[in-house]
RNA sequence: GGGCGCGUAGCUCAGCGGAAGAGCACUCGGUUUACACCCGAGCGGUCGCAGGUUCGAACCCUGCCGCGCCCA
């Protein structure tokens, strides 16, 4: 190694990186020099992301760690770019989870919110929130999310809350909110309505009972997986062309147990090939049944409590709904009415998606969004291109949704929550209050007690964040977002409700350019990940053993756009590794004197192992913004690991300890390659691991921070191709010569004697003190006696290299590498042979294709040649 | 039932018309002055099955068999 007196010393990098005694300090220095606060009066082009907000009362899990990674990876760059760069950071207020926490708290002291009472509720989960609400907010600093925090916002604060206000005042206005009573879905433990994406279906065990109405030939047979309703059954439907119930139409049937009376009536809706054909009609209760009644004028009888308890007059009055459920069947079986029993019948059950209780269909008086405007309009966004869905297959999923979306239940029977801002008055009046208007006042006069979906808030997200309904400089400058990311099963929970309230309140603008939709993180055998299973990933835990840029790292090299990624520990380890290697890359670097000091030399002063590794990295670079810009992370990941990795840690440090070793502008030259080429791959791998990078960049540099360092461009500098060519000769020459050595048992460290002939032929002459170092081959002596002959084929012919292994060789094992190699030729020559022989393929294939495969048949042949004679000439065994 | 997607090395996945790839795992060797979170060498695949198109198919088309997800 030679002393370099005129780079000025870096400090020393410690001989092993240890992120989680980094980590939180370079991030906390990023904050508080501001390079995460968006400028709206800046002139640069603006680069928007909302973070979808999360849930107040959640922490980050691995599918949020990928999502952030994916999101700090793309501002990143951007602002590496000369983008304005604005990453909102903040949370929504999850009307039910929030409210169900709180009370959890509250029951510990035997206590209901009912006792508290509304203000007072609503005060303690204010303070819940103060106290434990937004976790995952440290948890972002951790993983290193650049976030703006002087932009964070909380869909209940203030400014939020009157966009809400204000939109509902203009959809109301416009006709687009409405109250109506309707079936809706609900939750009889969180005591409120749901809507449609707020419950989860599954396929549950349940039982299908055949239950006979009327008696004789007048009698009719339907089957139910929910008995009890029965009570409140209001008719039998059949369909009208089934010709089994023709002489029942418009005749009447007994409800058993009950003594009511019911029409036998024919709608379209009846599906006559399930079970009998004929369904009851319990309107109340039941979604499809509600919509019969309606076409039918049934009267809608309620006969559950909001519990889900039987309402009912008679012996099931006060039962559970689970446990009228058996006590109907008992009864209708006492009376000889059940003609069969399925169990268990599997079918599909809803389950409110907060507390998982079964969801019941119950008549009540709601809000209601009309979407079907607002979701043309979103989806019109998508069909002009305004907004681009990535992956591309998720659109026609996006599509289906918007067009065939019901109408959105907004009310919840909650206390946690935007307020609707509709007064009652004592005549009947319904007056909606806009923001800064004045609520009716006096005698009779009451607001609705529900409070809003939490989505009709965080719906506004990407434009109540940025000051709207005002008209701020932060609306002007950084609406439309840029890009929306979240997973793909969330599509339907922001993306649709974002797009509609976007494009409505923002003059038929997007509120983002594109979508990306990542796949669901799963575990190592592609399992989806569950509590009761065991096999959640913890990041932090990750982030703990492996540091946040190995999380990060792992995460964005299994973003295959469309598909689920599988991760493990193992993964995690592994990126590591490569944060480690770069690391001990970047230290040997710095400790044979690598600067960014003095410029690359120009190119005819370079050697061909610096040609080759720059024009590489020029390949990089576009590779890399190629990838980046089809939001392709797990490429981006791959090339550059490989380049670091493959091309520059194996091959390119190895050549260079040659060049360095030779001293004086040699020596000089290569250190500013050496810099160079990790000066572009740290700010490259930035985005992804920003830690370790900024770590080894600033010291190598000496720069402020990556941060804020350009992002690098291609060169534009026309790639040498006979430099690639010498490298890879290079390379081929020392992988057969280690091959021999290995394979006749040579001591990696063992030097041998050896002989490099005919590399002047093959245009390798300057390289063979590069071949000779990688091999550890030493200079012949004066007692050279060649043992072996190994010939090695190149492009422009065969290479010689004649070693002196101090004795007799292996030769069962040269006998054996020899025949493998033949074996090889003989089958490519015997492939291309087949291939040229074949007239329709000379005569059809393109002239370029038919000469590759002549040029591979010519260059077989004399493979085989060579080895044969090789093998010839091996002693007897 | 409708739609989307997937079946490629032991595992997880790239490749999507002209020579089968990566990471991990595995085998052998290694105190090589950046790195054992490493280095070197190696093993491992009739690319789900069957047809078709093409000079040529893992790749395009059709059917089938498995698996996953979304919607009803």
């Amino acid at each position: 190694m030679t002393e370099n007196h005129t780079t000025p010393q870096r400090p020393e990098l410690p001989p092993s990186w240890n992120p989680t005694e980094v980590e939180g300090e370079l991030y906390r220095s990023w904050v508080d020099r501001g390079y995460f606060t968006a400028d709206a009066s800046s002139d640069k082009p603006p680069f928007t992301i909302v973070l979808p907000p999360p849930n107040v009362t959640g922490s980050l899990h691995v599918g949020h760690a990928l999502n952030h990674s994916v999101m700090d990876a793309l501002t990143r760059r951007r602002r590496m770019q000369g983008y304005e760069v604005l990453w909102l950071p903040g949370m929504d207020h999850a009307g039910i989870a929030t409210q169900n926490a709180v009370e959890r708290d509250l029951a510990h002291s035997g206590m209901s919110r009912h006792d508290l009472g509304r203000e007072k509720f609503v005060e303690r989960v204010w303070e819940w929130k103060a106290e434990y609400g937004g976790r995952i907010l440290d948890q972002m600093r951790r993983l290193g999310d650049g976030v703006d925090w002087s932009r964070e916002r909380f869909t209940m604060d203030e400014g939020l809350s009157q966009a809400v206000q204000t939109i509902f005042k203009r959809l109301f206005d416009d006709g687009l909110i409405y109250r109506a009573e309707r079936i809706i879905n609900w939750c009889p433990r969180c005591q409120t309505a749901l809507s449609d994406i707020e419950v989860d279906h599954s396929d549950d065990d349940g039982e299908l009972v055949s239950i006979r109405y009327g008696e004789g030939e007048n009698s009719i047979v339907v089957a139910t997986t929910r008995a009890e309703t029965m009570l409140g059954d209001t008719a039998i439907a059949v369909h009208p062309s089934d010709e089994r119930y023709q002489h029942l139409i418009g005749t009447e049937v007994e409800v058993p147990l009950t003594g009511r009376r019911v029409p036998i009536v024919a709608d379209e809706h009846v599906d006559p090939e399930f079970g009998t054909g004929a369904v009851k009609v319990t309107p109340a209760h039941d979604p499809n049944d509600f919509e019969i009644g309606q076409r039918h004028g049934l009267p809608n009888l309620t006969i559950m409590d909001g519990r889900a308890n039987i309402t009912a007059p008679g012996p099931f009055e006060g039962l559970d709904r689970f446990e009228a459920r058996p006590a109907v069947v008992a009864a209708l079986r006492d009376e000889g009415r059940v003609v069969a029993e399925k169990r268990p019948y599997v079918h599909s059950v809803g389950h409110c998606s907060r507390c998982n209780t079964v969801v019941e269909p119950r008549l009540s008086l709601q809000w209601w969004v009309r979407v079907e405007p607002l979701a043309k309009a979103a989806g019109d966004a998508v069909r002009d291109g305004r907004t681009t869905v990535h992956p591309p297959e998720m659109t026609k999923r996006y599509f289906d949704w918007v067009d065939n979306l019901h109408d959105w239940c907004i009310s919840r029977q909650l206390w946690w929550g935007h307020r609707i801002p509709v007064w009652y008055g004592p005549a009947g009046e319904v007056v909606c209050v806009g923001p800064d208007e004045e609520p009716p006042t006096g005698e009779g006069w009451y607001q609705d007690e529900d409070v809003l979906d939490t989505w009709f808030s965080s719906g506004l997200w990407p434009f109540s964040t940025l000051g709207w309904p005002a008209k701020t400089d932060d609306l002007a400058k950084f609406y439309p977002t840029s890009v929306l990311s979240t997973g793909y099963d969330i599509l339907f929970f922001w993306v649709t409700r974002m797009m509609m309230f976007g494009l409505y309140a923002m003059d038929d603008a997007q509120p983002f350019d594109h979508v990306y939709l990542h796949g669901l993180v799963r575990d190592a055998n592609g399992k989806k990940m569950s509590k009761s299973v065991g096999n959640v990933v913890d990041p932090l835990e990750w982030m703990d053993t492996y540091g946040a840029d190995a999380t990060r790292f792992t995460l964005l090299r299994g973003a295959n756009p469309g598909s689920d990624l599988a991760v493990a520990e193992e993964w995690a380890a592994g990126s590591r590794s490569f944060t480690t290697k770069l690391w001990n890359a970047t230290r040997f670097a710095l400790s044979n004197g690598a600067t960014t000091d003095r410029p690359v030399p120009p190119r005819e002063e370079l050697t061909d192992a610096d040609r080759w590794i720059l024009d590489l990295l020029d390949q990089l670079v576009s590779d890399v913004d190629e990838q980046f810009e089809a939001f392709q992370f797990a490429r981006v990941c791959e090339a550059l690991y490989h380049f670091t990795w493959d091309e520059f840690c194996d091959w390119y440090l190895e050549l260079s300890k040659v060049q360095i070793a030779e001293g004086g502008a040699r020596a000089e030259s290569t250190q500013a390659v050496l810099g160079h080429v990790l000066d572009v791959v740290l700010r490259l791998l930035h985005p992804l691991t920003p830690f370790v990078t900024e770590t080894l960049w600033t010291t190598l540099t000496g720069g402020e921070s990556l941060v804020i360092a350009p992002w690098p461009t291609t060169t534009g500098a026309e790639r040498d191709a006979v430099a690639a060519e010498r490298i890879d000769g290079v390379k081929k020459l020392v992988t057969e010569i280690r091959r021999f050595r290995s394979e006749q048992g040579i001591k990696p460290s063992a030097k041998v004697a050896g002989k490099v002939r005919g590399a002047c032929c093959v245009d390798l002459a300057d390289q063979v003190p590069s071949v000779r170092s990688l091999t550890r081959l030493t200079e012949p002596g004066d007692e050279f006696a060649v043992t072996v002959q190994l010939e090695v084929a190149l492009a422009k012919g065969a290479v010689k290299v004649e070693l002196d292994t101090s004795g007799a060789i292996d030769v069962e094992a040269e006998r054996k590498r020899l025949s493998k190699d033949l074996a090889v030729a003989e089958k490519e020559f015997a492939q291309t042979g087949a291939k040229l022989n074949n007239p329709a393929f000379t005569d059809k294939a393109p002239a370029d294709v038919v000469a590759k495969v002549q040029g591979r048949r010519d260059a077989a042949a004399a493979e085989i040649e060579r080895v044969n004679a090789r093998l010839a000439a091996l002693p007897q065994a």
